[in-house]
RNA sequence: CGGGGCAUAGUGAAACGGCUAUCACGAGUCUUUUGGGAAGAUUUAUUCUGAGUUCGAAUCUCAGUGCCCCGACCA
């Protein structure tokens, strides 16, 4: 994409109305634009992270044999009557109080569901979604971290027996892991309560100053344990060494066995329940990958993986464009003829694309220079030698 | 939902109850510029809304609305 037709602009001041720093740089890179509390637009930049994410998220869903839906935010009084949950304040009704709009899903999947599983012989079952959520949040903060409408992936299983849910829950956690890690975010795998229906729910956490959580990390096995639920030893493997960090839940997994069914009258049939916030997980990145400059995405989120940036008008950044979008690179080809160099780079640190090349007098006839962002070393290289050295950069 | 704070140009700030509401950046036009936010000229406002106090309100009072922060809440 050339930076001369991208709409947004980037603005140099923090917003007068944000303290988070999530939501200052991705406003001030032009990634969203806020509506109201809680509520943000995402704007070119921006979705083609959360597509970057859901991509990701849904080709580890896909891969646990689960099939993908989209069920309506809009929600009927009757659904929520039946599990007791229509008074909960979260949420959002429609004035009329004949409707509300969806701040989980329970109350649609399990009738859903009960149409199309009509004996022990239609399961396991395992159905998600990615989807905004809406939530009344008596305090909406942080910016992307909690807000009153926001992205999620959730995914609803459906068993026979306990064992065949315990099995599935083990695959889910370590798709989890697999999200998390292909985002390039390290999360703690952290026990909170289960509720009324199981002993534990599991969260994933990560560690950052912004959140809203305090888990205690063992020092021995590296389990994490939330202090909603504070223990003096580690249900695993019993140190009682802990390392105390505040962090955010970037994703939860549940058992509700029969919590849901039941109400539904859909009998013998045990649940589970997988949460992961879309756009939670891109706020948390944002708060963990950082300088005093602007956002370091990792390259398989990132909105492009090059940043093309031609400081003296030429044919030969043009070139260089084709050649790499010819290779299949996501490039972001800054070339403004109005901009100085300096607004160049400082957009592009901003912006955070994980590779920066850049065309210039000074660059010489056959060579361009070419950075990682957050490293300061650049190197000269030849043309010819291009993609073998953006290969190996952004490996 | 309890507590605290804030609301002035597109953005960020300034202005003792008193002169034509000031500055920087951005944006528009023109000229010169181009390796870390360049220079000059010029343009850019219903001071959140409503009421009140006052000779006079951006400034004080009341109400409303919105936003931020702390806490509570968060299947």
């Amino acid at each position: 994409m050339k930076q001369s037709n991208l709409f947004t602009k980037t603005v140099k001041e923090n917003p007068k109305d944000e303290k988070s720093l999530n939501a200052q740089l991705l406003i001030r890179a032009g990634f969203v634009d806020k509506l109201s509390s809680g509520v943000y637009t995402f704007l070119p930049l921006g979705l083609r992270v959360i597509k970057n994410i859901e991509k990701i998220v849904r080709e580890e869903m896909d891969n646990i044999g689960a099939q993908e839906i989209l069920m309506p935010s809009l929600h009927p009084k009757e659904n929520w009557e039946i599990t007791g949950r229509w008074g909960v304040e979260e949420m959002f009704k429609i004035k009329d109080e004949e409707m509300g709009l969806g701040w989980t899903h329970e109350e649609i999947i399990t009738p859903l569901m009960k149409k199309h599983i009509l004996s022990s012989k239609d399961l396991p079952k395992y159905v998600y979604q990615i989807q905004a959520k809406f939530r009344n949040e008596p305090r909406a903060k942080s910016g992307l971290l909690r807000g009153r409408e926001f992205i999620m992936k959730d995914l609803y299983s459906f068993h026979e027996n306990e064992n065949d849910l315990d099995d599935y829950y083990e695959k889910v956690k370590k798709a989890y892991f697999r999200v998390y890690e292909r985002c390039e975010l390290k999360t703690y795998l952290t026990l909170a309560s289960g509720g009324t229906f199981s002993e534990y729910s599991h969260e994933f956490q990560t560690i950052t100053s912004a959140g809203e959580d305090t888990i205690y990390i063992c020092d021995k096995c590296g389990l994490a344990i939330n202090k909603e639920i504070k223990k003096d030893i580690c249900p695993n493997c019993q140190s009682d060494k802990f390392k105390e960090e505040k962090a955010i839940e970037v994703g939860n997994i549940f058992k509700l066995k029969t919590k849901y069914s039941e109400p539904f009258q859909m009998k013998n049939v045990l649940m589970g329940c997988y949460g992961l916030g879309i756009t939670r997980l891109m706020g948390s990145i944002v708060e963990v990958c950082n300088d005093e400059k602007g956002m370091i995405w990792p390259n398989s989120i990132a909105p492009f993986s090059i940043h093309l940036i031609d400081l003296e008008n030429s044919k030969k950044a043009e070139e260089i464009y084709k050649i790499l979008q010819n290779q299949n690179y996501e490039v972001l080809y800054d070339d403004r003829v109005e901009k100085t160099a300096g607004e160049k780079f400082n957009d592009c640190d901003l912006i955070g694309i994980p590779l920066r090349i850049v065309v210039s007098k000074k660059t010489g006839e056959d060579m361009v220079e070419i950075k990682k962002r957050g490293e300061d070393q650049t190197q000269l290289i030849n043309i010819k030698d291009l993609i073998k050295n953006v290969e190996r950069l952004l490996q």
